[in-house]
DNA sequence: GGCGCTCGTGATTGCGCAATCATGATGTCG
DNA sequence: CGACATCATGATTGCGCAATCACGAGCGCC
């Protein structure tokens, strides 16, 4: 038995089908195959049934890699996030999800845990896969993935908060502005001693951004600043409970505190209902975000609802319609906030 | 002005840089810096150094979907779940990004909303890629998406619960067993009447695993059985309140209700709190799935924790552990489960 | 000192599809 | 009724990369 002479650049054959086996079928081209299956309507009817039947006696699956070599564009949207640990983001996604889908595109997501050097690397790679547009949560970006952005040149979308000056477009809220409602909300309900507290508030800068709101207008009305409570650790309901306590041993004490989320605020109030802490006798308590939940505890939790799904969902439809027609006049949208006003303020 | 005469097949030139590119200025062959990227160990060092230079100085970013289609598979990992608003599944996409993260690969992620059909989509869709594995959440599939994984004949990880005919690998836990110990525990603690109540049971049917597995072991311990409390919505603790009141005015009312997840009997306490209704004196409210804040409610919620991270990071594990070296001899893993008793039982 | 070995590098080829242009059939209008 | 537009379909080509095989240099070994 001699062995087969290979060529260079033989190699075994997958044997899974193709568009040429479908179109040998159809007896028709393999372009008509393509375009009865991406573009019907150029397709007669005829033709269009003799492919729709070939595809499924021969269990074709269209090769959705060469399809995006040869138009050097892939279905598929990435989406750069900080966390997945926030139902904050999660929600986004699903947001951005229910757009997309109903397009006809995927999601690829990428996960930093708030480290820029990581989105580098995430946007690096997904460049790689030659997507229409790209969604990136945030406005801050190292100097060299701007560039990399913008050197790419297609459609992209920043979310979560209105930046200075977004790349291209821009769908989210003012944190600044979020934080300043809040404080003035807090000071007319007459509380003193405002505290801001949060978790790792220099990586989740938009935390920050409340912060310096708050702490803002606090200024503005002449009420006492003081340094926000901060740890270096993921948000938690539970971390929230042990802050509060924290909080309570401060000289002079809170009179109300603004978590920087409602997960610790929800995880505040539930810890001053274990232990005899009055809310909003001794303390008030105020969060972020209109998680479900805040409207469930004992007493409801004052909080700032962000539009999250909408912002997915607007952010999704802006890069679809740039992507479709090329980029639209209104390159930012304000989505607002509401303050939620409950028992705990 | 002439028109240049276009040959078949030409195209705009998109002029990124590509593999040539950086092959000409390292003063090298395109498939060494192939090489010196994707298998660094089989390259010189001075060469590998020459090609990341040429590599940054024309930021050169690799083309993903070229690679996938030379290679026939591509460095993505499919990841179908029926569902993101619930933390369980965010929490299980979180263990498995971790796991194929380090190794390399991007997630795919696709959501079914327990719709069989959209299941079937996906995966179709999502073979298309080239990918070397799929993780899939559930054994339930169509018949026809059953023949589909097979006759690709890739690595397949199904997850979250351990079936009885998997694919190809499974990792899980036993639903039913979960059900039936918390029957178990709440007949030791001397309740009677015992309620089953949660949403979708028909499509959640993980949910419905549970509910049977806590019936039969009703059964078996000579105890009353009743028909499953359902609402054919999502889950939410909103709902877990409302569910409450309604088992109270059964007759007889519930000695203690199991509720199909967490979501809804962390609402069920609350709500019991807010209208005064004495957990577990009046009636004992137990969960699934151990979330972080079943520990702070008050009374604090009996639950079955579901090490749900961990099945993602094995099943990502072990995925990647067949794409290397084929498949193992470890088809399925039962990681088990966890009671927690608490106070509101 | 010649044989075979490994190691690093290069040349050739094709992965499966869609973009482009070409063409034939049909319709439209004055 | 003929010139031309419109439509559906086909032929050719290349997207950018990695698999395969080829080959030469350096090495150890009997």
């Amino acid at each position: 038995m001699k062995t087969v002479p290979r060529m260079p650049g033989a190699r075994e054959v997958p044997s899974a089908a193709t568009l040429k086996h479908v179109a040998e079928r159809a007896g028709v081209s393999p372009i008509t195959v393509s375009r009865a299956l991406n573009k019907p309507a150029m397709v007669s009817a005829d033709l269009r049934d003799r492919v729709r039947l070939a595809v499924d006696e021969l269990g074709y699956v269209q090769n959705r890699v060469a399809g995006a070599l040869a138009s050097a564009s892939s279905p598929v949207i990435p989406v750069v996030v900080p966390s997945l640990s926030n139902a904050v983001f999660v929600e986004t996604i699903q947001g951005i999800q229910e757009v997309v889908q109903r397009a006809g595109f995927q999601l690829l997501l990428g996960n930093t845990e708030y480290d820029l050097d990581r989105e580098h690397a995430w946007i690096s790679t997904f460049l790689g896969w030659s997507p229409p547009g790209l969604i990136l949560a945030g406005t801050r970006h190292q100097p060299r993935t701007r560039a990399l952005i913008e050197r790419w040149g297609r459609p992209v979308v920043e979310i979560m908060e209105v930046g200075a000056k977004p790349i291209d477009m821009n769908v989210g809220l003012s944190h600044g502005a979020a934080g300043a409602a809040m404080a003035r909300h807090l000071l007319e309900r007459g509380h003193a001693n405002l505290l801001f507290a949060g978790c790792r508030i220099a990586e989740d800068y938009r935390a920050g951004q409340r912060f310096r709101g708050f702490d803002r207008a606090l200024a503005s009305f002449g009420a006492a600043r003081r340094p926000p409570l901060t740890r270096n650790v993921p948000s938690s309901p539970a971390l929230g409970g042990d802050m509060l306590v924290e909080a309570l041993r401060l000289d002079p004490p809170p009179g109300a505190i603004f978590y920087a989320n409602d997960d610790l605020a929800v995880g505040a109030i539930l810890r001053a209902q274990r232990e005899g802490i009055a809310v909003p006798g001794r303390v008030a308590i105020a969060g972020f975000n209109g998680l479900d939940i805040s409207g469930l505890v004992t007493p409801g939790l004052t909080t700032i609802v962000s539009p999250r799904r909408a912002i997915g969902r607007i952010g999704a439809e802006k890069l679809l319609g740039a992507i479709e027609v090329g980029s639209p006049k209104v390159r930012r949208v304000d989505v607002g906030f509401e303050l939620i006003v409950r028992g705990s303020t």
